[in-house]
DNA sequence: AAAAATAGATTACAAATGTAGTCTTAAATT
DNA sequence: AATTTAAGACTACATTTGTAATCTATTTTT
């Protein structure tokens, strides 16, 4: 699949935000975290066309993008790419670091709980 | 905290496997699932020595290396970075995106209960 | 209509990365 | 002792990435 670099992502993260959008709407939308110079995120938004991860209608001299993949599926690719390479596959050890360093709150375990549960009816 | 490239954490994982070690030991192991070339695997290690991810002793003309840090350190902040970029710092959605596609195991889930109850009898 | 602003296309350029090759020196072999 | 090998140091080089600047053609503004 589709490899983005981090800064890519973030872009096409903006315009996952609401889509179809412009530029301009994108580089708005950026603006809140990011000090990227509006270049910069044409560039980033020209590559990502380039990598088919985004797709563009025209209208008059503006695009109008459109992701091309969801991000659901970019972000389950990634992870399980991660958790591969730093946990040989296995999801609870990553968990585990969490658990043991004091980064869960009481919520992360009760969604953890949750997403456990339906697993579990799911299986049924 | 120390930046890694994939390559490089390769190689460190192979030091982390059992260390000290020398250079041949770690091309050794890596011989198996990578096809790189010894040069490679030496570039890459002297990489790792000037980020302060390594260190080494000489002994004669080799040198033994030992890792500067824990691969359970590396793992967690490379885990909360991932975490925060992919899913705003929450665990479950990961997991959940997981679930839903069917990523699990019943090996998988019975591994997420322990640390859930490994948390649980913690709070107290 | 002339000037200015703006959209996208093209070009730029340093740092990081993957992937070695060459150089130098010392150790092992013949 | 002479030669080959092997260790690490240094050099190489294309690609990717971050981060824009410049160029070109249209719209807006004045």
């Amino acid at each position: 699949m589709i490899e983005l670099s981090k800064a890519e992502f973030e872009v096409l993260d903006a315009l996952w935000i609401n889509y179809p959008a412009t530029a301009s709407q994108i580089i708005e939308r950026l603006s809140d975290d990011k000090q990227w110079h509006e270049k910069t995120i044409k560039t980033l938004l020209g590559r990502l066309v380039k990598k088919g991860a985004l797709s563009f209608e025209k209208d008059g001299r503006q695009y109008i993008y459109t992701p091309c993949i969801k991000r659901a599926d970019y972000t389950l690719k990634e992870s399980k790419n991660f958790i591969e390479r730093f946990f040989s596959g296995r999801i609870a050890p990553l968990v585990s670091g969490f658990a043991k360093s004091e980064q869960l709150s009481q919520q992360d375990i009760n969604e953890l709980k949750k997403v456990i549960d339906d697993w579990e009816n799911n299986q049924k």
